[in-house]
DNA sequence: TACCGCTTGTGAACGTGTGCACAAAGTCAG
DNA sequence: CTGACTTTGTGCACACGTTCACAAGCGGTA
């Protein structure tokens, strides 16, 4: 069950600390029962939703050398942020810190699992089983778990039927029938890129509302359908351009001035 | 303290790039000669680097299909963005457009290669030669080409020897000697999260100054090395995230006042 | 040459996210 | 109970990135 208490917002609303005059341009925040956790969770920023998940991980890995609270100090520096980042993180959450002691493990694992939805498990289906769709199909539960890899799909009549990772390989004519048949809700595409965007029109046309898409390719989609890009060449180029800047520097360096010390 | 450095998260498409540890050193008055290019690669903006990258692809395939100008319309709408942050993007590395017209693809092609230090090979060693390793290794050449992939490693004795994707797998402790020798500027970790930053310690201590880690953990570099990081998990824990909006979305719509009620 | 329509390049407004600094709120010792 | 100390939660300011909107510039046309 889970019933939501409806947590209310962070601004200071019960003690009234006579907050000077800066509270007028806020518009009053009591109106209806509207319900915070559903409209906090559309608030949060993308970014802090992506580090709420490696904070989740750093927090398991705590959990299991038996750590029960943590400061923000100890987790910030275990994710690799500033701290005071991590708690304005954590504040689009909720409250669940204590002041003066830090956090409960626990209490934090459950509440991240919660807004990031892992309390259900999610079905993955990848679609297009060469190289790297093989080696994310034999991943196995896919990392972090709670997201089994319940579906495989290619277009080689010598791959369908044949298990991958203890998955039979089904034809993607079948991608429709199948994924609402295993309730898929989030679609890997690791197809060559030509192929890309038709597959992702069948999972789309299967009801899939979330795409992880491995393949080059800009997908169209639908506006309700998210998608999450990774791309190799990419990440490739931009460590290149990082490598050219570095030589560049390196050489105005030397051309230039050698002033050892800047001051600032 | 020093400030943190993070990595980036390697995201392209419609969600920006978590960004953290903006890199901006002081505000240098630096208004030294004018060589442009190298001042002017400073100042692009992490986000538009990896743009500039999309844009490459797109334009690369439009050269293929005999394309000689295209506008920043035409441009934009196939990689995704919008008109004027393609041409923003475009100005950060100079003015090569013909108003009126548009641009050249040739001339385009090559001046994001200059950037993006893309005339120049990098060789890449990957290290960990698992599931995802192998997968890797394999891409041969690797996406984009011009990132031959010129060592493997691994700590298992049985796979060391034996050829992947045509090149013999070494063993971890030959890093610093094998990347030395053959020059290798970009490292990718494809190992176990626990040996992740082992091997990332020596692939620095090789000299090695970019990293692209598909380990699920937080990696410590000295300040002149430059990582990215993949991460599966945290790819799929975004999408569950909007997984779970959608259903709670979907469950306010229907249930209107409702506190509380998530499944089960 | 003068005009017209088209597309670039960019100054400026805007929005979002980050980091600082501090009051609020809790623990603990005496 | 009081006071010292610790750590959270957040208002605020700043910086970065995105978007808008338009002048500048170019090709084509008469």
């Amino acid at each position: 069950m889970a019933a939501q208490r409806g947590q209310r917002n962070g601004v200071g609303g019960d003690t009234p600390p006579a907050p000077t005059a800066a509270e007028i341009t806020t518009p009053i925040p009591r109106v209806a029962e509207v319900p915070a956790a559903r409209e906090r969770a559309r608030a949060i920023p993308e970014a802090a939703v992506a580090r709420l998940a490696v904070y989740l991980r750093v927090l398991s890995a705590m959990q299991e050398q038996g750590a029960v609270t943590v400061s923000s100090e100890e987790l910030s520096a275990a994710a690799g942020v500033n701290s005071a980042k991590l708690r304005k993180d954590l504040s689009y959450i909720g409250s669940y810190g204590t002041r003066g002691v830090g956090y409960e493990v626990t209490v934090l694992i459950e509440e991240i699992e919660r807004i990031l939805g892992l309390t259900r498990k999610h079905s993955v289906a990848v679609v297009g089983i060469g190289n790297l769709g093989h080696a994310l199909a034999n991943y196995g539960g896919f990392p972090g778990r709670g997201f089994p890899v319940s579906a495989l799909f290619d277009v080689d009549p010598d791959l369908v039927g044949v298990p991958v990772g203890g998955i039979a390989v089904h034809h993607i004519d079948d991608i429709p029938a199948v994924c609402a048949e295993r309730e898929v809700s989030i679609g890997v595409i690791a197809t060559p890129p030509p192929a890309a965007q038709a597959v992702c029109d069948r999972l789309v046309e299967a009801g899939v509302q979330c795409i992880l898409n491995f393949a080059p390719v800009v997908l169209q989609v639908p506006d309700h359908v998210e998608v999450r890009k990774v791309d190799l060449a990419v990440e490739l180029q931009v460590l290149s351009f990082h490598v050219a800047r570095r030589a560049d520097d390196a050489a105005a360096m030397e051309g230039r001035q050698v002033n050892g010390m800047v001051v600032s």
